[in-house]
RNA sequence: GGGUUGUUAGCUCAGUCGGUUCAGAGCGCAUGCUUCACACGCAUGAGGUCACUGGUUCGAAUCCAGUACAGCCCA
């Protein structure tokens, strides 16, 4: 067989996906097995792949398909959300550069290329998670707004409602003037903005000089202002309490009152008060009964209600607004200032807090159980440090706004009468019965009904994702959703979990009463080298499909994982995949050098080819004992370090090397036939992490028929091994280092034979290894001494000497140094063994084990000086 | 401002709930090697008062308290 010197990714890579699609190896339906669920964080419709999703979905691929050849029936469910905010925003501005506004055409009209935009863009991603390897169920794929979903959508808003849970209520909501839309408190990203610190004086009503004066970031909002308070601790105040003084520009009287809540210390003392358009003063209005001008549009600009500069920007309006009051005589002066302001999520415009009739989910009652189940680890997080986080926002959960003034999304089902009250149901004939029944009316029409126009916030679908895809919110009996749910894992970023994490466990116990997962991992976020988040606008994101296109899939899935803890930050860098892509190539000689040996059946197998593999059949347990712990603690990183060093450091290094026949020598048919399956057990713990190599060399390492796969293929048993054996075997590796140094520090080439002899100790020898120490350190020889060796160099493995014979380069003087230096640190080392078992108390209350072991310590300590007092009293 | 998490090698991080020669890994770095699968490699090595200060304990990177600094969440 001809073998590529090269492995070439782009090749295998599509090939082998093209194989398991074709054979439907990703597919999952319901049987007698344990099933493994995951359903996958829906990414944005109109995105595509960025870091943060190759990371996150490797690390689901990973779990999937160890979980399929461990014997389970592995379900990846696929799918996208509609992204209400995201996407419409997308679609206005396409309309727009066509010089069409969304008013214009209407609802429908604008659905409609909203629809176009999705089915152009919507597969994007999915293909190119494709390239990734993922192994996700493609039949099974689910979109946010197609119809079982939507179906879902409403269904549960109706129930909730029906329940009491959602109601129609007057709050101050965080208004994003460009989508004009209401968000949820986590859409609002706070950043940290430069701004001034006005300090304006209001005149006191009936005097001519006396003023009060305040400090605003927000000068134009005075046009709102509705009464000015004070602490009523502050004496410098009490005198005004009562009073009224007038708003500048406008001079509308306002009264000044008094509130704990003021900070004494900060600005003046002093602070107007604006209900319409801050949320604190929002409640002070609320409790004092104050007048609210709302003195913004919708969009953002000034409103007859402010008086002035009306239909005028409001950042526009602060300008202007500042030098009239200074020609006014109100302005006292200007200050730097630095405070933190909210931007929108999606628009990132700065957000106006806006008194607005919105809907709301009540979640005191839904919580209960969802933070119960995750603070007794029913529902497992990990890390679990987030279980910290997660309660706390749980235990002080605000009413969530569920509706959005889009059109882009689920239409909330409530219909609208003409005397403004409302009915709710899922379609709009079931909305005209109920409408009937209330008004005691049977001649009314849907067309008397009016629907309300909003829409409901994305994540009020995506919180049923568990359930939906399964179809268990419309039929909660079916086959599907009793086999799938509860899913097993959830991998998803810890900036969504109250967006989603949160929201989906609610939404379980309350449709499922039962958790939706049973473990969440929570990723890090991919960031640069420099620690800098990845973004568009200062272009430190690369293109993963160029990624995978330079490094191959499986070397970007290896660098994205080599350095990325559970929840802690990735930070990324071109040398991971590169390192990864190296790993691959180190794969591919190794399966070279394996597979272009000449195979000879009449060559008896060597006493050292024998060992090694004895050894590496117990390493191997002791790697998939370990691997397997990993897993289940969801160490996921160091899994995939354990096999990388196990196949470049065990593998490769030591038994390769060991059962290497000599050059042009043919190996014998038993090594050959062992190492073999070896490599492809080794093969399959690797193949979740590299699926496409190990496909590839999986399939030609022995012959295969039609339809096999590795990836269908079941993991190595859990087998007991011999700790005696392992650690025999690390003595000899010591052994062969030893010598390598020697002959490194002395400039002897690999190739010159050298004698070794042997002054046994109770440790750090073993006989029966002797044979792979010839081969490895290209002995002429070795025997065992019971003494001195002079004219020697020499090293120590435990309590055994070792000793090269090489009168006519050693330096007695330098040797003797290095004698004296390890026999000073052995000595340090058996005092301060010593110190512990001479203490009383150490002895007496330590577990007995643990004083064994110092005794240990002790006997191997005297043991090695002893060698080294001989040895040295022998040089002089 | 409130809450919360962290601070271990040049960098990124482990350290499995106080005890194996426990101070580790990967990368990077240094030196040597074009040795026959692999220089995308191999061999060998250097690097750390475990942020600081106290305390508990026979014993602390690990537990407790405080300090400094940093991150995250919330307002």
């Amino acid at each position: 067989m001809e073998i590529q010197s090269k492995y070439n990714p782009a090749e295998v890579e599509g090939k082998w996906y093209q194989y398991w699609m074709d054979r439907k190896f990703f597919r999952s339906v319901p049987n007698g097995k344990e099933p493994y669920t995951i359903v996958i964080p829906p990414p944005n419709v109109t995105g595509v792949l960025h870091m943060g999703h190759m990371l996150n979905n490797t690390i689901q691929d990973i779990l999937v398909r160890r979980a399929r050849m461990t014997g389970k029936n592995a379900c990846w469910v696929p799918g996208t959300d509609h992204a209400s905010i995201a996407t419409e925003a997308k679609v206005v501005n396409k309309l727009r550069e066509q010089g069409i506004e969304k008013r214009e055409i209407g609802r429908e009209a604008f659905l409609e290329h909203a629809l176009e935009w999705t089915h152009k863009h919507g597969g994007i991603i999915l293909e190119q998670l494709k390239k990734l390897g993922a192994s996700c169920d493609w039949d099974r794929t689910c979109f946010t707004m197609d119809e079982p979903r939507s179906a879902s959508v409403i269904r549960v808003f109706v129930d909730l409602y029906n329940k009491g849970h959602i109601y129609r209520g007057v709050r101050m909501v965080n208004w994003d003037p460009k989508a004009k839309t209401a968000l949820s408190d986590e859409e609002v990203i706070y950043k940290e903005v430069q701004s001034k610190l006005y300090y304006l004086r209001y005149l006191v009503e009936g005097t001519t000089d006396q003023y009060v004066t305040i400090a605003t970031t927000r000068p134009e909002t005075i046009l709102g202002d509705t009464a000015v308070c004070v602490n009523p601790a502050d004496e410098r105040f009490r005198h005004l309490v009562g009073k009224k003084v007038l708003v500048p520009l406008i001079n509308r009287p306002v009264p000044v009152i008094e509130d704990d809540y003021v900070d004494m210390e900060f600005g003046t003392g002093c602070l107007k008060i604006t209900p319409a358009h801050d949320p604190n003063d929002y409640v002070i209005g609320m409790k004092f009964q104050l007048e609210s001008i709302d003195i913004f549009n919708d969009d953002g600009t000034l409103s007859e209600k402010a008086q002035l500069y009306i239909g005028e920007d409001r950042f526009d309006v602060r300008e202007k607004i500042v030098p009239a009051l200074e020609k006014a005589g109100n302005l006292v002066k200007i200050e730097d200032y630095t405070n933190k302001i909210g931007f929108s999520e999606r628009t990132d415009v700065v957000i106006e807090p806006k008194l607005s009739a919105q809907w709301f989910l009540k979640m005191e009652e839904l919580v209960k159980p969802a933070l119960d189940f995750v603070m007794d680890d029913t529902i497992r997080f990990h890390p679990a440090k987030f279980k910290n986080i997660y309660k706390h926002w749980m235990g002080n959960i605000k009413d969530w706004c569920i509706s959005r003034q889009l059109w882009w999304g689920h239409r909330i089902p409530v219909y609208y009468l003409a005397d403004g009250s409302f009915v709710v149901a899922d379609t709009d004939t079931g909305a005209l019965d109920l409408a009937r029944i209330k008004t005691g009316n049977p001649a009314l029409t849907i067309a008397d009904l009016q629907q309300e126009e909003d829409v409901l916030d994305t994540w009020f679908s995506s919180w049923l994702w568990p359930i939906s895809v399964f179809d268990g919110i419309n039929h909660p009996d079916n086959e599907e959703i009793r086999y799938y749910y509860p899913t097993s894992d959830l991998i998803t970023a810890p900036d969504i979990i109250f967006f989603w994490v949160a929201r989906m466990i609610i939404a379980g116990y309350e449709y499922r009463h039962d958790f939706p997962f049973r473990n969440v991992y929570y990723t890090g976020m991919v960031r640069d080298k420099q620690g800098r988040k990845m973004s568009k606008s200062l272009g430190n994101s690369p293109d993963p499909l160029d990624l995978i296109d330079r490094y191959g899939a499986d070397g970007v899935r290896v660098g994205m994982l080599l350095c990325s803890p559970a929840g802690g930050d990735l930070l990324f860098d071109e040398s991971l995949p590169q390192q990864g892509a190296n790993f691959a190539t180190k794969i591919w000689n190794a399966f070279r050098l394996v597979k272009n040996w000449e195979v000879s059946a009449s060559i008896e197998q060597p006493e050292h080819a024998r060992l090694a593999l004895e050894w590496f059949h117990h390493k191997l347990n002791e790697v998939n004992t370990t691997l397997s712990d990993h897993f289940e603690k969801f160490r996921i990183s160091d899994a995939l370090m354990l096999v990388y060093t196990t196949f470049r450091d065990e593998f490769s290094g030591w038994l390769l090397e060991i059962v290497k026949p000599a050059w042009q020598q043919p190996v014998d048919a038993t090594t050959h036939a062992e190492v073999i399956s070896l490599f492809d057990q080794l093969l399959r713990l690797m193949h979740p992490f590299m699926p496409f190599i190990t496909e590839e060399i999986w399939q030609l390492l022995t012959p295969r028929t039609e339809g096999e796969s590795i990836m269908v293929a079941q993991m190595p048993d859990l087998q007991p091994f011999d700790t005696a054996l392992l650690d025999a075997f690390e003595n000899m590796k010591e052994t062969v280092s030893g010598i390598r140094k020697i002959r490194l520090d002395n400039n002897i080439a690999p190739k010159e034979p050298l004698e070794l002899m042997i002054q046994p100790g109770d440790k750090g020898y073993e006989a029966r290894l002797a044979s792979i120490v010839t081969k490895l350190a290209n002995l002429s020889g070795s025997s065992e001494v019971s003494g001195e060796v002079k004219g020697a160099y020499s090293f120590r493995v435990k309590s055994t000497g070792f000793f090269i014979p090489m009168d006519e380069h050693v330096d007695p003087a330098e040797e003797l140094k290095k004698l004296e230096e390890e026999l000073a640190y052995t000595r340090g080392f058996l005092a301060s063994v010593l110190k512990k078992l001479e203490n009383e108390k150490f002895v007496n209350s330590a577990p007995p084990a643990v004083v064994d072991k110092e005794r240990t310590k002790q006997a191997d300590a005297e043991a090695k000086i002893k060698v080294l007092e001989e040895r040295i009293s022998a040089m002089k």
